[in-house]
Parts: structure tokens; sequence; C-alpha cells
DNA sequence: TCTGCAATAGCCCATTTTAGCTATTGACTT
DNA sequence: AAGTCAATAGCTAAAATGGGCTATTGCAGA
């Protein structure tokens, strides 16, 4: 039997998805609120394994509410609900911790589906929101292909500089002298245009030039 | 009609493709190639509107296929298709822009259904791989909320430590004195648990302490 | 074959950093 | 009123760094 728990404003739409799950046998509505005030208290008493969450919701909203139920209760799953494909609202929730998102557009039958999929280990989402999360995922981590010409051993360097080891920690690990860590460190500068070890650890991350 | 190309080193499962792709009258499979190799020529003459990519081929895979398609024809969709749900392999798809991402064993007509899926603005994948780019989504842009209990002004030390400048440097930025600054930095260094000035800019900026 | 370059090693030295202290002031909490 | 803590300032000494150099080896490309 999974247990699911409505937060929406609306009352009309509570009633109706009450409705509709009420019709699936192993399904079982424990509770509808209309905004996550108290969301804590509401999820430690329905214990819920699913939470259907409308995003547009007045004093906490649903990504603020999706936050507290990931933060608080693990291994309850999310589906967050909206009317628009909205990019911003789309990527807030994913961060935030959503397990899917599903237009409310979406017919009853689908959003079933969905919280079958989710408690089996899926993702509901539509199609186009699939899209736009890879779009985002692509823009996100846009890989600067430019290497700024650095050699092997000066990214393997670099790479030892960003884990925070000293020159002399470096020496044994790549079992050379320390003078020659000094001089790729030296060479790493010149080639990143920066002076010392916090620029060049700063560059590396913020132009993916190591992970 | 819906123009598709095929890469996949097994011939077997080429011909198998094609003489599923025949049997659309809304499809026609323009080529097939047991490799990436030649991929700019080849996609030169054939045009394709998808791609069916398979990732383990020799000599040049299908993560620099889909690097390849995306750089030299933007309007071409990529549907990747591996044997196993395997996190790197989707993480690397979806960075170097792949469409969608669906398993070998997928049966054929969730295979057309997919083709269909992404000439009209969709992301073909299954339930579990929807799931994992999700938690690939959430672990890569975790913003930690947790500030490590840094002040204000450590805060600010440690924004200007990663853009790279000394104690010296900071000292007459925020007007005060460079042993004020060298206890700030101390002070981040212990709730850090760092030692140096790398280690703590690398800190910050993969734990999203700044940004 | 010549040339350039990466990788290695070395030296020097001024500057910077790190870590150990002490101490005052002012704000906030109990 | 007392206690805590952030922010400030200061000192010192050891360690590390950064920026000058020079030099050898071996590989790859012109």
């Amino acid at each position: 039997m999974i247990k699911i728990a409505i937060f929406d404003d609306h009352q009309h739409r509570r009633e109706a998805l009450k409705l509709l799950i009420g019709l699936e046998n192993e399904m079982q509505c424990v509770g509808d609120f209309e905004n996550c005030e108290n969301l804590k208290e509401h999820l430690s008493i329905t214990i819920p394994d699913v939470v259907l969450m409308d995003i547009d919701m007045p004093k906490v909203n649903g990504i603020e509410g999706v936050k507290l139920v990931r933060k608080n209760f693990p291994d309850t799953f999310v589906i967050m609900q909206t009317v628009f494909e909205d990019d911003e609202k789309i990527f807030n929730s994913i961060v935030a911790g959503a397990h899917g998102y599903i237009l409310k557009k979406t017919p009853p039958e689908k959003l079933i589906e969905g919280i079958y999929d989710v408690v089996n280990g899926g993702a509901p989402m539509t199609a186009t929101i699939a899209r736009r999360v890879l779009e985002l995922f692509q823009r996100q981590s846009s890989q600067n292909e430019e290497t700024f010409n650095l050699s092997e051993r000066e990214l393997e360097i670099l790479h030892l500089l960003v884990k925070g080891l000293s020159h002399k920690m470096i020496a044994p690990e790549l079992k050379i002298s320390i003078y020659t860590v000094n001089n790729h460190v030296k060479n790493i500068y010149r080639k990143l245009h920066v002076h010392n070890a916090s620029e060049a650890v700063s560059t590396a991350l913020q132009k993916r030039i190591v992970q």
C-alpha cells in the first residue's frame, strides 16, 4: 500500500486528487494540506511514501517544501506539480531534491503511473521537462575545453595543489625533487596568468581545468 | 520523414535496427556505420535528423561521437544506446550533449517511440536513468547550506583569498591591519579543517561556501 | 639534423605564510 | 553583571612560497 500526502492550496484540487487516489487499490491518501507550514509535524504523523507537492503555494512554497521533506524524511519521494514548465522552477525543484516533475494538466492515469514509477526507482516527468533537465545539466557543466596548454605533469601537480598539498608533500608523491615541483608550479602560474597558489586553485576549479 | 543514422560496431545489430526503422512509414535509415571515424563526412552526406549512437565502440567511441555531432550538426538529435546503466557513461553522455539515453534491451516499440519523442522536443530515457540524472544533478549543485559557522568577516576574507589576494593586499582592501587578516585566516583554516590557502580556496569552491 | 620544449634538478633570497601566543573593545546572551 | 564571541591589533619564529637564475636529458616536429 502506497501512502500519499498532498500539498496544494486549492481545496477542490486536493479533493480531486484524494478521489483519484482512492480509486487505486494499492494507494491511500494519508493527508492533505494547503501549504507547507508545519510540514514536519504533518509528515511525522502521516508518514507518507510519496508527497504530491504543488509549487505555487502561499506562505511556505513547494520548493521550500521539498527541501524540508528531503532533509527530514529522506526516504519519502516527492513529485512536484505545477501549471507551467518554468525553467527556474524546474531547476530549483531538482536542486532541492525532487524525484519527479509533473504538469497539472497531465491526465489522471499518467499521474497514477508517475506515483508507481517513483516508488519503483523512476523519475516521472514530461518529455519536455526531461529535455529541459538535460539542457540545464549541459549548461551547468559546460566544460571549458581550454586546457591552457598545461602539460600532463603540470596538470598532475595542479591537481595536488587543489587537494591542498604543499610543495614538500607533492615531491615524494610524484617521486621528484622539491626543486622540480617548484619549477612546475612556476610554469603553471605563468600559463594560467596567476601569481600564487590560491589563484591557481581558484582558476583551476572555476575554469574546470581539474575537477 | 525522419532520417536516421546508426552508429554501432555490431553488424547484426545495425541490420536489426535498419529493419526495424524500415517498418515505420515516417522513418528512413540513411546510413549505418561501425564507429565514429569520419563521422563528419558521413553526416555531411546523409544529413540525418536523428543519430542512434552506441557508446561502446572501438577507436572513436560514442561519447566522442556525440560531441562531434553536437559541434558540427547542432540540429541533429542524438540518442545514446548502451547495455548497462553506468553513472559515468550517463553523466558523460549528457554533458557531451545527448538528447536521450536508451538501454539496448529496450523493446523495439519503445525505441521507435523514443525517436518520435526526441524529434518532438522530448528526451527519451528509462525511468531509472531519469532518476540517475536527477541525482547527478543534485550532487553537482549540492549547495551545501552549511556555512561552517564562518562569520561575515571571515566569509569576506575567504572571498578575497579565492580571488587570489595576499594578506598584504587584503588588509588595505578591508582597511584592517595585516595582523588582523592573519588572525581571520587562521580562524578560517580552523573552521574549515584545512592548513593552507590552497586547501581553503578549494574547499570554499567545492562546498560552494563562496561562488 | 636542428630546434624547441617538457621534465628534471639545482641554487639563492626576499617575501609570504602559518601557527603560536596575548590583549582590547563592543555586542549579545544568560 | 558576567560570560561568550567576533573583530580588531600586535609580536615572533619557523616554514613555505615565489621569482630570479642555470643546466641536462630526451623526445617530437620542422
